[in-house]
DNA sequence: GTCGGTGATGTTATGGTATAACCACAACAG
DNA sequence: CTGTTGTGGTTATACCATAACATCACCGAC
């Protein structure tokens, strides 16, 4: 069993969530500047803001967070914003809880699964070909022509799993 | 390949689909009355209204066909209903589309994996033990206990794959 | 340089999804 | 008959998302 599928793994211990955070704002620089994609100041801090913890965002905290900084600021600023992110991968949205999580290892338009924690509401991301082309090879013998997957595991995390009365993380480890 | 997983495949031709919906109502009664759960003049309607077709039916186009045949239907009437419902595996929300579908394999709380055709919309069950087992297995391989899994495949029904001329099917095929 | 096109955002309004909170009443067990 | 539980009525509100149109910045053609 390869650990590469993992690509955003569960945090174990509070850790250094600025680095995340700075880290995945680099990629979506460099790849913006790499496919003259404009990463707008809006873009910019709309992602920054989803990556303010590995919990996932919803559409109107981000809208709040914005109205005191942005005059003006309005659900289409954020859904707009949301759309460009999603279209080149640089967040995902859970369809199950209506938010959305950055994404580790932007591409376009690709999938990815979803360990999703109960307890914490923390996010691991993987991106393993066992699932997807199992549900690839299952779906296309039923005669389906597949575009898209969603697939979102809820359950609970490593460590709410083995302790349940170990105190929540908070978002904004910074 | 097992073809035994396919719970509800998609429907190659118009057929009588009102053995589908009195089926479906029939197994309900048989369970609940075996279960000594309650299946209500509202359940039974709602799951009835659900079981309209094989696209996925929103909450609010249940709502509007309870108006007009029961004063005071409001939000609270067909949401705690569904729940009910749901609960007990008569039907299944799909959360991508925010929409819910009838069961075609009742049992409490199961999974099972969904096909959504984005041209008829038309929705197919798999309860595919592959894909289960293979979801299962890798979140386990991230330590992640599992409680739920969310598995929604868009793309093409073979029907519409083959023929995107085709017309398209409405639900109510009576 | 200015004209016109394109893409991003501002702005107002609305539509769509879901739940909170409280009340009335029926079914049932003791 | 009485308390408890479950079901549904009722009102209100919260939450999620998009339509439609206006404005503005940017940039290339001429």
């Amino acid at each position: 069993m390869s650990r590469s599928s993992v690509i955003a793994p569960f945090q174990t211990e509070r850790h250094d969530h600025s680095s995340c955070r700075r880290d995945a704002l680099a990629r979506a620089e460099d790849i913006c500047l790499r496919k003259g994609l404009r990463l707008t100041e809006l873009r910019r801090r709309v992602l920054e803001l989803v990556w303010s913890g590995h919990e996932p965002v919803r559409a109107y905290d981000l809208l709040d967070q914005l109205r005191g900084e942005r005059r003006g600021a309005a659900p289409p600023t954020v859904y707009r914003a949301l759309d460009f992110l999603q279209e080149h991968g640089f967040v995902h949205k859970i369809e199950s809880l209506n938010a959305y999580v950055g994404c580790a290892e932007p591409a376009d338009r690709h999938g990815g699964q979803f360990l999703i924690c109960r307890r914490c509401k923390a996010v691991a991301e993987l991106d393993d070909p066992a699932i997807h082309d199992t549900v690839q090879r299952r779906a296309e013998a039923s005669g389906f022509l597949v575009q898209g997957q969603v697939i979102e595991v809820t359950g609970l995390c490593p460590r709410c799993a083995a302790d349940p009365a170990a105190p929540q993380p908070h978002a904004h480890e910074h």
